[in-house]
DNA sequence: TCAGGATGTATCGCACCGATACATCGGGAC
DNA sequence: GTCCCGATGTATCGGTGCGATACATCCTGA
């Protein structure tokens, strides 16, 4: 059965929603600016398009989960210029639904937080999570790597000799890949078993901490 | 312009067909097979889904590029006969036209080929084609990666001590499997360069080595 | 003996991508 | 001065491929 609930919105992934209620944690944007982290700060594995981001934003202001607000968003420095017909620039704000439902995804650590689409976002928003979360998902990450792994190895058994050498080297660079990924996780995992990483030391209420987003030395002009 | 005319069939991408082609020219194959093939000797990195390849076989036969064998029962999908109708197996096998289009797809050397999606089955074939594309496909992932490279560490110097330690570890992650990756190319390359590799000594009229893929002991029908 | 798994073909919904359209703005070339 | 180009910005369309599922047959083992 395993209904799981997981997400009236987007019934499957929704990994995108994610992102961008984590994103807008931490301060107001628009699409434009919201696109621009979503494939640096996250990017590297994952990379999201107008196409996925836009529609999504609507269905989240309809969830009202995100609020609209007009024109200028106070935490750029720039936009103090107020040129009366500035274009319509559409900021998005994280309602109190909207953290309520991301504290909630947050939680989950089902196997989906696991997958390769999803753990990459996952983790990085992991300094909003309790370290228990944070455990859970990333041995759930590691069991899943070592299945793969097992899988690979019979596979590779059974079929080593009919395989030409490019076909073979491919195999064993994907498997060295995920070998490596193992490795990082028992590292991460030993850290927080640790508690080597001070950060969370304060519980984890240290949410939104403040980046203090900086307008400081952006004055080159 | 760069019309490229990559593809009738599939406008876009095509990784899926060019797989296809690849494994059918082996020996012939019916949907599940080829489907496992898919995920295992090519797997790692990439997994087709039915939902992908029926679609694609159907376009492809229609393309005159596969040919369906006997199964007794050719077609009609949705047959009234309700009963006693012997499993229609559909064999797949690829026809002289298929083996052309193979040929041709094998020589794009373009992006294409060097993106993410497409690399690892291009990868996977290399045994089939001329060390000239070889070594183009893989100077053009390298120069590809290290675009990414770039923009990855421009990225972090802009934002790194905005980030908190897990987004930091993450990208750091990142980079240095995306440099692990460009190690690996260069040893490849290198190799190839040296001819170290003895197997394509013989020229490119290597194709269809003769695997002697075994039907020997499928007998059990 | 019959449940459950492997084999086998096939489709549906939809998440997400890539390209593109459209518009404004700032700055550098000339 | 002005003109073009790239960055900023919102938005949609067509399409690929995924995940789940439906259905049927064959094989194996408690």
């Amino acid at each position: 059965m395993r209904t799981e609930v997981v997400s009236p919105v987007s019934r499957r992934s929704g990994i995108l929603e994610f992102a961008v209620l984590g994103l807008l944690r931490e301060s107001p944007m628009h699409g434009y600016e919201l696109r621009k982290r979503l494939n640096t700060s996250l990017g590297v594995f994952r990379a999201f398009s107008y196409g996925s981001l836009y529609p999504c934003l609507k269905t989240l202001v309809q969830q009202g989960w995100l609020a609209e607000e007009p024109g200028h968003h106070p935490a750029d420095p720039r936009a103090a210029a107020p040129l009366s017909n500035r274009r319509a620039k559409i900021v998005y704000r994280l309602t109190a639904e909207g953290k309520e439902r991301f504290e909630e995804l947050l939680d989950q650590t089902g196997p989906d937080a696991w997958e390769d689409e999803h753990f990459g976002v996952r983790f990085a928003f992991f300094g909003q999570t309790s370290r228990d979360v944070r455990m859970r998902v990333l041995e759930g990450r590691r069991s899943r790597l070592e299945e793969r792994l097992a899988k690979m190895r019979a596979s590779m058994a059974r079929t080593r000799e009919k395989l030409d050498a490019y076909t073979l080297e491919l195999q064993r660079h994907g498997m060295e890949s995920v070998e490596r990924e193992v490795r990082w996780l028992n590292e991460l995992i030993e850290s927080e078993r640790e508690g080597r990483d001070q950060r969370d030391q304060r519980d984890d209420r240290d949410l939104t901490r403040e980046r203090e987003w900086p307008p400081s030395d952006d004055t080159t002009t």
